[in-house]
DNA sequence: TTGTAGGCGTTATCAG
DNA sequence: CTGATAACGCCTACAA
């Protein structure tokens, strides 16, 4: 299937290629008789302008890139969903790469956005992501960028967030509140700034509470995923049998731990009660009901993209404001702290 | 922050553009020492071609369409994961749309795709999709096309699939060998051939097994979610009390299901067996373990990846010949069709 | 109101 | 071995 050009369009019609295209863009400076029969012409034939040459003349492509730890991932799946919806109504479409948790499959993704050229980039850090020269390198090639969910401090550019010290320090006071005295937290990996924040909240939580701070309740995840939370509960259990609450960094971790204490026959929440964090659909159909804390990921998503949109807007201007959008988070309350 | 072009090169060197541009690809016919020279300059600028120039040079861009229902879904966000992977390896970036399950936004989500010119495109058909004639535009165009998961029989084009007719009937052949007798079925909607299939397998099942099929031991979703699963299991043990087994169109409408039964204590498996469809990672967290049909999604997206490549690869050859690919399924039996 | 000319940055052809 | 020159398809001053 040969494409249509302007420059066919304009031989068709006896006329030349600037009357053509200006024509179709609706310049004011073209007769409506003139107009009509490109507008015709055009629409028979299906033209549609090639993008790839106006990308070069305009300098830029509708394109952002979206650099995520994991696509299967309830959560991170939640806010692909925002910001692909939201990028849709303002004419953007979205490539997604996936880093996998390494820093070093970000640094190549990052350059193969970069290299396509995209008008803009979100990311959520990898757990991996110490350094940071990869993300300055964006904003040297003046490229906008929205860090979201899992950002670094370091850089300096706007940004997507929920208080990860707050929402964890509800948790905690959640548990509290139902009578815990000895609450675990089986936490997320040492590097990434929500689960230090969410280890944080914790700890202010429990000394704001005269409850002393004990560091072999803490259990420090890798990946924070099903398997540690279960092995990690086995652990605690030993070690702690008289626990009576555990603070998991995610609901995936807090499930793996539900898991377990099903399987020994800890009552829930009579023994020990469990919340989670983010809100997962799992956690409403398990057994007891998971209490968690509600993370907006799909608003994260839309907020996300607007705040980048707002920048690549406003490219040309040497002095953007950078914004931090802090998104509220909610407790949800349920069987695994309040029983039936 | 200024872009570096072949021009820059060239003239900081004192030679031509097309020397340059010769030298940074390998060219035979560039003299050792301006290569050298060249690429050493490249690399100190951080020379990256522009893309946007290549793209309308070589007319390809490298990226490929993704049209999926939606985003958030453990099988399909499997199966994005699988494709951006192979992509990845092949050099491809992968632009991701949703259909939301709606003719309407299918149509429009692939007309953004086809004037971005993506090289290629793949679908998983939304629902609503009767109307195949936004997808023969896709052909006519001269696009390559991969359909996966979500099929159309008219639609002449390469294809990945599972036999949804097999893996059905072995999901009843297997309630049956555990002693089902009153079979149910929850499927999905009339027109996606995936839930017609599933029904067809469910219904020659029964059949070959001697056992009546009974129209209104059917029960039809709008949309295979928890919510139908569990209205619809309400309903049918009302109208139905001595139902030993239901077959659910996916998991979720099977998550659904088990949660009915046991709000009202009817004892999975010893009363009623329930096995799903798709093998979520949420099926093995509830009690009972849901028993249910494995299939290999992250394997379908690099399946489907794979032909797409191929058949960008012979683009330019007239004649090319589709190809159907049928993944395999499994059965995985768990408690709530054998009990702990 | 219409058209000419130049350029976006790269690649390919063909002379020198 | 090197370099002019012409596309790719579109946009936009600037002329006519």
């Amino acid at each position: 299937m040969k494409d249509i050009t302007l420059k066919e369009i304009a031989s068709k019609l006896g006329i030349s290629i600037t009357t053509v295209s200006k024509a179709l863009k609706n310049y004011p400076d073209v007769s409506e008789k003139t107009r009509n029969s490109v507008l015709e012409l055009a629409k028979s034939l299906h033209f549609t302008p090639n993008s790839f040459a106006v990308n070069l003349r305009t300098k830029e492509s509708k394109t952002i890139g979206l650099v995520i730890p994991e696509v299967v991932h309830h959560f991170f799946s939640s806010v692909i969903n925002g910001i692909i919806d939201e990028a849709e109504k303002h004419g953007y479409l979205v490539i997604i790469v996936q880093s996998n948790e390494s820093l070093e499959m970000e640094i190549k993704q990052i350059e193969m956005l970069l290299n396509k050229r995209v008008d803009g980039i979100l990311i959520s850090l990898s757990n991996d992501s110490n350094d940071d020269e990869h993300i300055k390198e964006i904003q040297r090639r003046g490229v906008p960028l929205v860090l979201f969910d899992k950002i670094s401090k370091l850089i300096n550019c706007s940004k997507v967030i929920i208080n990860d010290q707050k929402a964890a320090s509800d948790a905690v006071e959640h548990l509290i509140s139902v009578g815990c005295k000895k609450i675990a937290h089986i936490r997320g990996p040492l590097n990434p700034q929500n689960s230090v924040d969410r280890f944080l909240g914790y700890k202010k939580t429990l000394e704001r509470n005269n409850i002393p701070f004990d560091a072999s309740l803490v259990y420090t995840c890798k990946g924070a995923g099903f398997d540690e939370g279960y092995e990690f509960t086995k652990q605690l259990l030993n070690e702690h049998p008289d626990v009576d609450g555990i603070f998991a960094v995610t609901d995936m971790v807090a499930v793996g731990a539900i898991t377990y204490l099903n399987e020994i026959n800890v009552k829930i929440p009579e023994q020990v009660k469990v919340i989670g964090f983010s809100n997962w659909f799992m956690g409403q159909v398990i057994t007891p009901k998971l209490s968690t804390i509600d993370q907006p990921g799909y608003e994260m998503g839309v907020k996300s993209f607007d705040l980048l949109f707002e920048e690549m807007q406003h490219k040309s201007e040497t002095i953007f404001k950078y914004k931090t959008v802090e998104l509220e988070t909610g407790i949800i309350a349920r069987e695994s702290t309040l029983g039936k």
